[in-house]
DNA sequence: CTGCCTGCAAACGATTTGCACCAGC
DNA sequence: GCTGGTGCAAATCGTTTGCAGGCAG
C-alpha cells in the first residue's frame, strides 16, 4: 500500500481550516500535519514528535502534543485509542476501519469498501458525522506465537 | 433505563470462565464484575473502584484495576478507550455500538440491529472474532451549548 | 500445603500546565 | 501592537509494580 499522499492537499486543507476558524497557521502545525500525513501506521504523539524533530530539531514535545490536538480540533486528524498504551493519531480522512489485536493491542488499518457506506443512525439527540468499524481479533504474529 | 440485569447469569459465567482457565474465583473479582454489570455507562477503573468500595470498603484501587484486567482476559468485560481520558470498561458482551461525542468525548451505547450481522472480513492474516461500530459526532448536550 | 491474589506504597510514563518570550495576523 | 502559540520544566493523573501476608483450590 505504498501510494504517495498528496501533501500539498493537506497543507491547503490546513490553510483553509485555520483561516475559517481564525487559528494561526504556524510552521510547527504545518510540519506536524505533513509528518503525520506521510505515515501509514498509527504513531503516538511521541512518535510524531521524534519524526518532526528530524526536520525541526527545536520543537518541544509539548508543541507536538498541542499541534496534534489542534489538528484534531480542525478535523484534519483523528485521535484513536489503544487500550494499555498511549493515544495514536491518524491523518487519514478517507473512511477506513481498524483491526485491533486483542493480544498485542496493535492497531491495523483495513479497507472494506462494503462497509464504507453504512447508514448512519438517525438519532435526533446525537448528530453523527462519521464512523469507523473496529474489528477485534488476533493478529498473525500473536496467533503464531500461541 | 433502570432495568435490572440478571446478575446471577454474570456470576455463573464468571464461575465457568474461572474454572475453565484455572483462575481463582475471588470475592473481589465477583464484586467487581457485578458492579460493572450493574452499570450502563462506561465507568473508568476508578469509577468501578469507588462503586465497589461501597460494598467492600477494603478493596484497594490496585485490586480493582487487576480484577478488571482479569475479567477482560476472561472475556467477561471489554476495555474501551476514550481519547483524552482514562480507559473505560463495559460488561456488555452482547454486540452493541458506540456514539462518541467529538466535543465532550463521552461514549454512549447504541443499539442498531441492522449493524449486528455485518460480514467479517476474511483476512487470512488476522482472525476476527468480534467488532463494533464507532460513530463520531456531537451529542445533544454539546450541540445545545455551542 | 502451594500458588496466586490482595493490599500497600512507591515508581512510572504519558500528557498537561504556568510562565516568559516570540511569531502570526 | 495585540493575541495566541511556543518552549521549558515541573506538576499531574492514570496505571503498574515489588513485596509480605492471606485465601482459594
Amino acid at each position: 500500500m505504498g501510494r504517495r499522499p498528496r501533501e500539498s492537499t493537506k497543507a491547503e486543507e490546513l490553510e483553509v481550516a485555520c483561516r475559517t476558524l481564525g487559528v494561526p497557521l504556524t510552521i510547527q502545525r504545518r510540519v506536524v500535519l505533513e509528518t503525520l500525513a506521510a505515515r501509514d501506521d498509527h504513531p503516538t504523539a511521541d512518535d510524531v514528535w521524534e519524526a518532526v524533530r528530524v526536520r525541526m530539531p527545536d520543537v518541544s514535545r509539548t508543541t507536538a502534543y498541542r499541534a496534534l490536538d489542534t489538528l484534531v480540533g480542525l478535523g484534519l486528524a483523528v485521535k484513536i485509542c489503544h487500550p494499555g498504551s498511549s493515544a495514536r493519531y491518524d491523518a487519514k480522512t478517507r473512511r477506513h476501519h481498524h483491526l485491533v489485536c486483542a493480544h498485542c493491542e496493535r492497531v491495523f488499518d483495513i479497507d472494506v469498501p462494503a462497509l464504507d457506506k453504512l447508514a448512519l443512525p438517525n438519532d435526533k439527540s446525537f448528530e453523527v458525522t462519521d464512523y469507523s468499524v473496529h474489528f477485534r481479533g488476533v493478529c498473525a504474529a500473536c496467533k503464531e506465537e500461541s
